[in-house]
DNA sequence: AAAAAATAACCTCATTTGGGTGAGCCGGTA
DNA sequence: TACCGGCTCACCCAAATGAGGTTATTTTTT
């Protein structure tokens, strides 16, 4: 039965079998009713305002515009709908790029029915609903190198440079002497091998030294 | 029955209701033990290299030292325990540097005891059990203001002056002139109402621009 | 066609950066 | 106690960069 209040979801999927499957299984579960199905971002486009979802199922590979790069279009013509991430893809790169365009959870395909159908309701609820995998790597990128050559001080100061401050703006905000920071300056660039700002803080940031 | 295979569980809470309601909860269910409970990390630390949990349930307000703070000593006493925070607390400064810190999860204290139970398993899995707001949270955390003022080319080159690259470099990677680079930089600056680097990518990074 | 975005040129001056070398002070540990 | 790592500061130099002004042309996008 479905009602008015059911939350509609949409499912933008070009391999049919998948997308039919979960159709069905959405469409059978109690509360939710399905709004419209895509095979391409291209095909969802001329729908997807008419259909006005709630809730997107995702996938990350299609014909033409890959779902990631959709995410935007998506969210310009209907900037309410939760878009949900459903891949067999877990590169952090991709994870990323995705949640970072505006994707409000990110799910594996391995994932079993009905911890999809509660991870609609989770994203109606202000949720972000992930896969272990996914949610570990996410909270894995807030950590940092403990194996870190740098100290506490030149961490610290290369963050500030990072942000873009002057050494003599460092200094002040540090309360210790313009030598000093150049002191340190120096001594990061021999621990990092480097000889600029620019690379020290890439290589800082590529092994999470900050 | 508790076996040898058990997944040993300890937990730092200074609320002795609370603590003794979470190592009943966990002791009897299947598969689960106590190493230890403990009121402060102080206290914990004496034992807790002989406890040696597998998974360490934290709470955030603790008499002494806080738990957040205390996550660096706790890694270092049991580098391979699983850190779950476990608090009431949902602000956003907290939970960012609880998991920067190294916590593998983050639980709020409305979670309902199955719930933490599979958490804890779910840890040991290489998971990363979070709340849904928390999830939500660190999602969010990821995406950009849709208001940003700059445009696409010059969010670009704030984000290139955001590594510490000179505008010469900046110029040649994206292989336009130099003046381009400076003109744009302008433009940004007045955008944003800054003078400065340091200034603009502060605004910039507040405001989720970059 | 109009508007917005990206491109580029020419000017000036203060500030910053990267690099070298040396040295004093303090706290923890062998 | 003696040593060492970490933090602090000093003085020197040349080259590069940063910030600001104004104007103008060419693409894109709407």
């Amino acid at each position: 039965m479905s009602r008015d209040l059911d939350i509609r979801v949409a499912i933008i999927e070009d391999d049919e079998t998948i997308r039919e499957g979960y159709a069905y299984l959405i469409g059978q579960a109690d509360g939710y009713k399905i709004a419209g199905t895509y095979p391409s971002f291209e095909e969802a486009a001329k729908k997807l305002v008419h259909d006005d979802p709630d809730v997107l199922l995702l996938d990350v590979e299609l014909p033409g515009i890959s779902g990631i790069d959709a995410i935007p279009k998506i969210k310009k013509l209907l900037p309410d709908t939760h878009i949900l991430i459903l891949t067999v893809y877990e590169q952090e790169l991709l994870i990323f790029r995705a949640l970072g365009n505006g994707a409000a959870g990110y799910l594996t395909k391995n994932t079993p029915p009905d911890k999809i159908i509660s991870a609609i309701h989770e994203v109606m609820e202000g949720g972000g609903p992930m896969s272990a995998h996914i949610a570990r790597m996410v909270i894995h990128s807030f950590q940092r190198n403990e194996q870190s050559p740098l100290t506490r001080r030149e961490t610290e100061i290369l963050e500030q440079i990072a942000t873009g401050k002057s050494r003599k703006r460092i200094a002040q905000e540090l309360y210790i002497d313009l030598e000093t920071v150049k002191s340190h300056i120096k001594n990061i660039y021999h621990k990092l091998n480097v000889h600029s700002k620019a690379d020290a803080i890439k290589t800082a940031k590529d092994n999470k030294f900050i």
